[in-house]
DNA sequence: CACATAATTTCCGTATAATGGAATTAATCT
DNA sequence: AGATTAATTCCATTATACGGAAATTATGTG
């Protein structure tokens, strides 16, 4: 569907005679932003995300936006050490980003600060350990750390995969503690589960179980249809903003109920821990 | 001289008669970057630089730029998650900024990767151990982290402060490494010594010191008169570009000459491993 | 609590800088 | 060396950035 967008699209360019007949927004069929700062901002995650070495055209694909304003874009961010010229005509992310970005990280980084509470619950309780960090421009979370179980039998749980926020353990602790509106939205924009691909439960459960969610501080998921289930409790910031969440995932046929108590509290103080070393970092 | 200039601005505002006199560069006598692109990135780096939390006056002074503006750049920060509101009028940096400086350290964080080889240094010699950051838009280094000697007497070297590339160990072993272009640049800006006060050595000095730190891969720096010296050496990244440096500083009247060919070879070592470290993230 | 003051935010005419397609140049492949 | 592909520059068009002034909202004060 996309493919067949980009092939008429393509075409269209190549076409003179067609050309007049479309106005300039449907050329770029795409979300990309307008104006030279939004653009900006749109290479910049696109960079920071992508690999350690792009072409301009490659990137000007990612971005879905014409190669001349790519290029042009480049030379700013290249003026500002944001971007550097590699071995031919390859750029990769400067020096200068990198400095900006390890001082925004050295004031606090979930991803350390977290790491010996993941170690510490895989090492009690011989399950995987997972950190999540929220998105709020794409209302999703991701995956910023995770410590496998020591088991055979696991699920793989890689770095970097985005996790969405109505299903699961991980995803409803971020969500349970989103400003009302932003709650609203995520429901209404989800359709079908990630996993099942089935619709999502109706609203009034989820608001319950959000409920729930909120009174005890942490979520509990356990789906043995899909033989998943879970514990996960959200990490806040010094503004009392979500940051995230850690929690602790198994196969439902592991998840004994006897446990359930000690895990929640574990994962619970974890989280709450987490959140006061934020809270210290920005005083 | 800037304050009075800044009087000098605002009275020109205030005073309508006048104000078709100047031309637009006149009344703000800065070096903000124009157009909309350039001037964001200034801000992020101020952003980044600066306070957790900032009013918009505080951001538009210190950007120098007017308050309208910087309101309609923060407002396509605040879009793309680079930007927050806190409390009250205040603004703070985004939780989708914390995760593209996140995503960027996690591929390769100098930092981290040195730290290791700074607590080694300090065990075996017993003197403060330094690390650099390169910044190539300033031309200039930045101490991103240090361990200090168990000495009572030593220097206070904290993390953040600006390292000019001309004068000392640390600063030379960056710049030998450096483009032909880079090294004249920096020579030719830097006029009297951070220290001394005095004018720099004679460019002929300063060139031979340099292509004998970039035949022995190492820099020494032994100053009795301001009790100081040090030797340092280059890390690279895996295009080749400098990094920064890793060193150890010290009082002169401690620097004892049978250490310094064993010291020397540790730093070396220690540069290259951290430089091993950097290519392998990369590759 | 109303008032004064200082900040933020919106508005809007002007002018500049962004835009993207085409032409040009440079790099890469065969 | 010629062919092919990608990067870069050019330029007419116009959308967008610009910043001063006005409106609004927050903050301090008697």
């Amino acid at each position: 569907m996309l493919n067949a967008e980009n092939g008429e699209t393509i075409a269209m360019w190549n076409n003179h005679s067609t050309r007049r007949f479309f106005a300039r927004e449907d050329r770029y069929v795409n979300n990309a932003p307008s104006g030279s700062a939004g653009r900006l901002i749109h290479l910049l995650k696109l960079i920071a995300t992508g690999p350690h070495v792009f072409s301009l055209s490659a990137l000007a694909e990612r971005a879905q936006l014409p190669a001349s304003t790519v290029h042009r874009l480049l030379k700013e961010l290249m003026q500002a050490g944001f971007v550097e010229r590699g071995t031919g005509q390859l750029y990769r992310p400067g020096r200068e980003l990198h400095r900006m970005a390890s001082q925004l990280v050295a004031k606090f980084d979930l991803i350390r600060s977290a790491r010996p509470f993941l170690d510490d619950l895989v090492e009690k309780w011989r399950e995987t350990a997972v950190l999540c960090a929220y998105s709020p421009v794409n209302r999703n979370a991701v995956i910023a750390d995770t410590i496998a179980t020591p088991h055979p039998l696991r699920f793989t749980v890689e770095a970097g995969r985005e996790i969405s926020l109505p299903w699961g353990a991980l995803g409803r602790a971020i969500l349970a503690f989103l400003p009302a509106g932003e709650i609203e939205a995520v429901i209404r924009e989800a359709k079908f589960g990630p996993l099942s691909g089935k619709p999502r439960s109706p609203r009034a459960l989820i608001e319950a179980d959000l409920d729930q969610i909120r009174q005890q501080h942490y979520s509990r998921f356990y789906d043995p249809e899909n033989d998943i289930a879970g514990i996960a409790s959200p990490i806040f910031g010094s503004n009392g903003e979500v940051l995230g969440c850690i929690g602790v995932t198994m196969p439902s046929n592991r998840y004994q109920r006897h446990l359930e108590d000690d895990l929640a509290i574990a994962t619970l103080e974890a989280a709450q821990h987490i959140s006061e070393l934020a809270a210290i970092a920005y005083s």
